[in-house]
RNA sequence: UCCCUGAUAGCUCAAUCGGCAGAGCGGGUGGCUGUUAACCACUAGGUUGUAGGUUCAAGUCCUACUCAGGGAGCCA
């Protein structure tokens, strides 16, 4: 007999005289005579409930069933009496599949502290609040799959191992097959000569440059993977290794940009409020009162684009006294940019046209050639969610801002080639995946979105 | 990396001026014929993060370290 999800049992239109259901018991309640078990089997935040007799054949195995246990229950579905649920299964059959030693095991029926729970992260996705969080973060990944690909975009598998010695994103983690301390190098040759690829390699920071390749190719592309900067950054926003989104678009500029980047947070917005409402609930209730007001605001309201020049003169005449100065020039400290869209427009916010001196090499030079065709994309509590730009498609331009800023140009033939032929304007940006699940969920750690974090000095499971 | 705060039972936290180490939850045992963070009774559980110092006496004061959380920088 095959299993039936407890998501589609507490979903029947009808009882059901036979269903066997297989998942770990949340909590057991003995009244004499009978117990309660709650089930969970991950399928869906709710419990089933599970009413085991005495008298009844599947007694036996009872007093092993404990928090933690994994079970297989054979029994009706039928209407409950009880208050809590509709529907519940009066059990015929119990076996124990996996006991769990109430001494030891560490999970409780109580609410525990997000610290704790990271110390055992290979058995928080067990609890209500993981498992609601795990669940929305595989269905928004869908969501993006869904949005490109109703697009017309292509999904690009750029490298994760990378021998570009500057992607310009940040410190890389080395990859190497070197012994810690190898012999010394013949004469001539680098240091890595010896290693795997004969060169020096790295985790990638950004599948950006090989998705402009793409692009000028394929037209509409998007990478969404794994990213890793080596930085050592302790905030509750950052991770050594996270998930990007990253689209690049040919024939694309940077007011395409933007709209492609509003189009997509609404969207992923949208699709969790219509298909994790449930687990989206939970967070509502229990981590941030405002979340779903919040959210209505991100899927529905026009978010406010403005220049990076008008954004520093609302910071200047806001009469608020800043940490930091704000004068054009100066990029956006955290409380300007929490500033901006929490208190000033009260909704996610795009910012575009830097300065060049603060922005990366490859964004487009604007013709008053003192800005460059950037833009962020900045939303309540989480800030930058979205970093792009329009491209600088023109080969001497980039060129020139390749060498201001002290880098080699033999290091960018390939990415040089692409200006030399059949170049065209294009435009693409990166979206943090776990920024925008904290968005979403209103959780402020993004230890706390992610299966098993990485932070410096954490590389636990 | 810098600044601030913290570390006491398995978990979450108390402990007044430096003076006997406590509770709730969880665990164990027993009770209860429909519970739902079940309930009631009893019970076990401690090198107070580590190392040193001050003191008749340190969970409490001092120093260093370790770890955690928050803020900042870097960014997505």
């Amino acid at each position: 007999m095959k299993r039936t999800l407890i998501k589609n049992l507490l979903n029947s239109a009808a009882a059901l005289n036979r269903v066997r259901v297989s998942g770990w018991v949340r909590t057991r309640r003995d009244s004499k005579g009978f117990s309660f078990l709650e089930v969970n089997d991950g399928s869906c935040l709710k419990n089933l409930q599970v009413i085991v007799e005495e008298t009844g054949p599947a007694f036996g195995q009872l007093a092993a069933v404990t928090t933690g246990a994994a079970v297989e229950i054979d029994g009706a579905l039928v209407e409950s009496p009880g208050a809590g649920q509709k529907w519940e299964v009066r059990a015929i059959g119990l076996r124990l599949l996996g006991g769990a030693d109430p001494e030891t095991f560490p999970l409780q029926k109580k609410r525990h502290t997000d610290e704790f729970l990271r110390t055992i992260a290979h058995l928080r996705p067990r609890t209500n609040k993981y498992g609601a969080m795990f669940r929305i973060r595989s269905e928004a990944a869908f969501a993006v799959h869904r949005f490109f690909r109703e697009r017309g975009f292509h999904y690009l598998h750029s490298p994760i191992l990378t021998g570009s010695d500057c992607e310009g994103a940040g410190e890389m983690f080395r990859v190497t097959t070197l012994p810690l301390h190898p012999p010394a190098s013949p004469e001539g040759d680098g240091p890595f000569a010896d290693d795997f690829f004969g060169k020096e390699a790295s985790l990638t920071v950004s599948g950006q440059l090989e998705a402009e390749l793409f692009a000028s190719a394929l037209g509409s592309v998007y990478t969404f993977g794994p990213t890793f900067r080596a930085e050592n950054s302790n905030t509750p926003r950052h991770a050594a290794e996270f998930w990007m989104i990253e689209p690049e678009m040919a024939f694309a500029d940077l007011s395409d940009n933007m709209d492609l980047a509003e189009d997509l947070v609404k969207a992923l917005t949208v699709h969790v409020l219509e298909n994790c409402r449930e687990d989206l609930d939970l967070f509502a209730k229990f981590v941030d009162k405002q979340l779903m007001a919040s959210l209505e605001t991100i899927a529905a309201q026009p978010y406010e684009r403005l220049p990076y020049a008008d954004a520093v003169d609302i910071l200047k005449t806001s009469g608020r006294a800043f940490e930091f100065p704000v004068d054009f020039g100066a990029d956006l400290q955290t409380e300007h940019e929490r500033f901006l869209c929490e208190e000033h427009f009260k909704k996610p916010v795009i910012v575009y046209n830097y300065p060049r001196e603060i922005k990366a090499f490859y964004m487009r030079l604007n013709d008053d050639d003192r800005t460059v065709a950037a833009m962020d994309l900045l939303v309540p509590r989480v800030g930058e969610l979205v970093g792009g730009s329009q491209r600088e498609e023109r080969y001497d331009v980039l060129e020139r801002r390749i060498l201001e800023n002290g880098m080699k140009l033999e290091s960018y033939w390939w990415y040089l080639d692409i200006r030399r032929f059949g170049s065209v304007p294009h435009a693409g940006f990166g979206l943090g995946f776990e920024r925008f699940l904290m968005m979403a969920t209103g959780v402020t750690n993004i230890r706390d979105v992610i299966p098993f974090p990485r932070t410096p000095k954490h590389l636990e499971f």
